[in-house]
DNA sequence: CGTAGTAAAAATCATACTATAAACTACCGG
DNA sequence: CCGGTAGTTTATAGTATGATTTTTACTACG
């Protein structure tokens, strides 16, 4: 496994994401020893320090556990907090687990629509506008570029901010985790097959305008079914081949 | 704020629980400075490492954001993850902000009738059996024991490991925390008015074991809508007092 | 069968030194 | 005289290392 790691991080990040891209890719399985030191031949070469803090961040998410006398294990998978920011962008690193995937677009389809009909009821006039302003530019700028999932992730982050529930705005993150896979497949398979779904993000901010709560909520439904189904349509055209470095520069926004 | 972390705990555990208790309590506000070096006034002493550790921990969840120079302060509450089981431990720790526990509420009539209905159509006979276990120990062991509280959680969590989808799964720390905040406040009110929705348990049960998807998420609906609507006349029953200490016995079953 | 001893690993402590980025200062050009 | 820019300072996080203590699974002995 090559470390994805930029150099330019620090030694703390770096150690952090090569375990961490370790045990979410399978390569350390669960149950798995950790090492107790720093592994020489880890592709990292750090202090203990750095090491034990890695490993406190790590189980601060769930992915291992330390025991005394026993070391430090890989967690089972069900001890995994899939729904961390930090665990879906590491997730997204690696090979991904096309099952994985659509369970988030599962979630999504429970969670979103609801966000929505919430958002309907009792956003702000300040809220709907920066609901409307992430639209435009996703209107207005070319798809397939930072600038429109910049403003995709700023759409559907607003909806949740509008629907005036922060435990449910905490699920942000599993919206960010499937458009960013999306994006990594559609570069791999013909543009022409693909178009940004204006409408449907069109006709859910105005049942929001409207104070529709179904309607939104039907409509943001149809949203995410329709990325879901663009998304596995994606799947069958792509061709094998690196997808990292793009990747790579997509998770910079974060 | 007294330290509710009990001595037996380990120095690293203590830490975290106190300065993450601070945070949650709102005795430490967003941008509020951390400081740099273990506070002799904090209630413990520790060395720079565990201290050090302690703060990876939290700013793995959210909690805190360093940066050089800068130093080290409390994040904004957007960047909270909500929805990790230790911040749900946290918010419990100390007086319950009510609008917080509503949005729990609201989260879990989102995501658990779904759960229900997938478990209907997805479940092994293994999985009912365990569904049904556990709704027999509801009914077979005497209210307000924590015999019962066990048997209710690994009612719910039963039926979320059988929609099968690990992401859903996840959103099992919120039933959680719902489930024993709820629990406090019975402790405070008058028992003769409170009783064990078990009609809905019953029926929910029956749904998935007859693969009836959308009865299961009906039901299931009703019973987190009747679990929310108990809560609040509780809430309007309870009379002030000291429930630290029954909560944190419950605490210790995870 | 239980009990005391052993050791492996995490946990804790203490004390260095380094790197970074924000703030400040001094300089230079307009 | 003003404004910006380049260099310097410095507070703070980050990194490194070695030693000690605590917990607990395992083992050997009574």
């Amino acid at each position: 496994m090559i470390n994805t790691a930029s150099s330019s991080d620090s030694l703390f990040r770096q150690v952090t994401d090569s375990i961490a891209i370790s045990i979410l890719s399978g390569d350390l399985e669960a149950g798995a020893l950790v090492p107790t030191e720093p592994d020489p031949g880890a592709g990292f070469s750090a202090s203990r320090s750095v090491y034990r803090e890695a490993l406190k961040y790590l189980s601060a998410k769930g992915l291992i556990e330390a025991r005394q006398r026993s070391g430090t294990r890989v967690a089972p998978r069900s001890a995994w907090n899939l729904l961390d920011p930090d665990i879906l962008r590491w997730a997204l690193a690696g090979k991904i687990d096309e099952d994985f995937v659509r369970n988030l677009y599962e979630l999504r389809l429970f969670v979103e629509p609801n966000a929505a009909r919430l958002a309907a009821l009792r956003r702000t006039p300040e809220q709907l506008t920066r609901i409307g302003a992430a639209l435009t530019r996703m209107e207005q700028n070319p798809p397939y570029g930072d600038a429109i999932i910049e403003a995709d992730l700023d759409y559907h982050g607003s909806i949740f901010d509008a629907a005036g529930n922060p435990a449910l705005t905490c699920l942000k993150s599993v919206v960010i985790s499937t458009l960013l896979w999306s994006m990594r497949l559609q570069r791999n398979k013909d543009p022409s097959l693909f178009s940004v779904p204006l409408a449907d993000h069109q006709r859910v901010y105005r049942a929001i305008a409207q104070q529709n709560g179904e309607q939104a909520g039907t409509y943001m439904a149809t949203l995410v079914n329709d990325a879901l189904h663009d998304a596995i349509a994606a799947l069958r055209h792509t061709r094998s081949g690196d997808t990292t470095k793009h990747i790579e520069k997509i998770n910079q926004i974060y």
